[in-house]
DNA sequence: ATCTCCTTTTTGATGGCTCAAAACCAGGGT
DNA sequence: ACCCTGGTTTTGAGCCATCAAAAAGGAGAT
């Protein structure tokens, strides 16, 4: 890994890393798609990131990450996710704002400011969409289950993925559900039925569709944590 | 302007006001120089640049910027000394580090991120090395003489550029000759002789050669900017 | 008026990023 | 087994940044 990655090269370790925590295999389709680019240019910035031995590359069949690519993708990430908190914490955007500005200039920042902005953050534990910042050097990020998966009387964190569309994002503020927010799970509805919590000492309710966009941090790996 | 300018076109503009502030017009040769790079770049920056009206390129002898031009190279002197006050301000690098990291990323920092910066950071009126930071859309920096200009009895308060090598900086600091300190010169000698100056209480000697790689903001511009 | 020297511009080359369109293959249907 | 179709890779092209080396121009010297 001598000379730093170029933006598309991150941008698509990072898609890769999503897309293959569980299919293992990602086309380039896919990939193509996420990143809105041409299937040509993806098959052109794989080649180079296989040449450097961050992932594999089975022509026709998809790539997959080596040890090497997920560690450089969840640096990736890492350094997203404090960016974010320095546009939310010290320039004033809203949590659901961060996300796009982020992706626009955290690729150019040498990582010794990255360092320093981290310090100077006052090492964040999370994004300020609830997600986890990461250790440095490490290639997994815990991986965070979808709220709907929680079952009656546990309780969690919730995360709110950048990539929620806006009015989701405004139903979910007039309930009170913003990231890292504590959350209790009173009822579940048979039948992909909608799930009842209790938020702030409230009851709400949202719908299956809903609750599998948010993702959560159980009590479990919350108290692993401290 | 429709889209943005790159990093090469943005620091070409830069130097060429820096050099073009009297002379007029600069040559290919001398930018080479300055930014480090092989002629030939230079005359194919120079020409897109051209195209774009920012600078009249008149083949074998020079460029000079336009009004559009020196407005562009202004903002990139603003935005460069906005990012140098958030390296040293908000992340505690020292005043003569903050050029160097300035540089790496300054160049992607979306336009409204630099605009949250300058609230966020309090409106400051001059970076970290004492240079003034012009209000957005302007086509001129004031000008700052040098130290040397200054005659017995003028007040004033210093710049220190960036480009000042570390020894000097060194010395400068240990006779509190830091950015923004205000100075009297009490002794000018005959014959580009040393200058005696006052700084906070002490009486301090300086060389020529010093003096003129430290630049002043007098009383007058002082007074006129409050 | 010419010539020479130094500077500037042009000309290939490379590498990154991207596209559209052509060529190519893998896997499913027959 | 064979072929078709849809997704994948290649190819050809353009733009930016950069270099080394070749070509061209300017300006002063003869």
């Amino acid at each position: 890994m001598r000379v730093a990655l170029s933006k598309s090269e991150n941008e698509l370790l990072k898609s890769i890393y999503r897309q293959g925590r569980d299919n293992g295999r990602v086309h380039t389709g896919v990939l193509a798609d996420l990143l809105g680019v041409a299937p040509g240019t993806i098959t052109a910035v794989v080649k180079r990131l296989a040449e450097r031995n961050l992932l594999d590359h089975n022509p026709y069949r998809g790539v997959e990450l080596t040890q090497a690519g997920r560690r450089a993708a969840v640096a990736v990430m890492r350094r997203h996710r404090i960016v974010e908190r320095f546009l939310s914490d010290m320039l004033g955007y809203a949590w659901n704002e961060a996300d796009r500005l982020a992706g626009s200039f955290e690729h150019h920042l040498p990582q010794e400011v990255e360092d320093r902005l981290y310090v100077a953050l006052d090492r964040p534990a999370s994004c300020p969409h609830g997600f986890p910042i990461p250790p440095p050097d490490v290639a997994e990020i815990p991986e965070m289950p979808p709220l709907y998966s929680l079952e009656p009387g546990d309780v969690a964190t919730i995360a709110v993925p950048g990539s929620t569309d806006a009015s989701v994002v405004e139903f979910l503020g007039a309930m009170g559900l913003r990231p890292s927010v504590r959350v209790e799970v009173k009822e579940k509805h048979p039948f992909d039925g909608p799930l009842v919590l209790e938020v702030d000492g409230h009851m709400r309710t949202v719908s299956e569709k809903v609750a599998r966009q948010i993702f959560v941090k159980t009590e479990e790996l919350f108290e692993e944590r401290i």
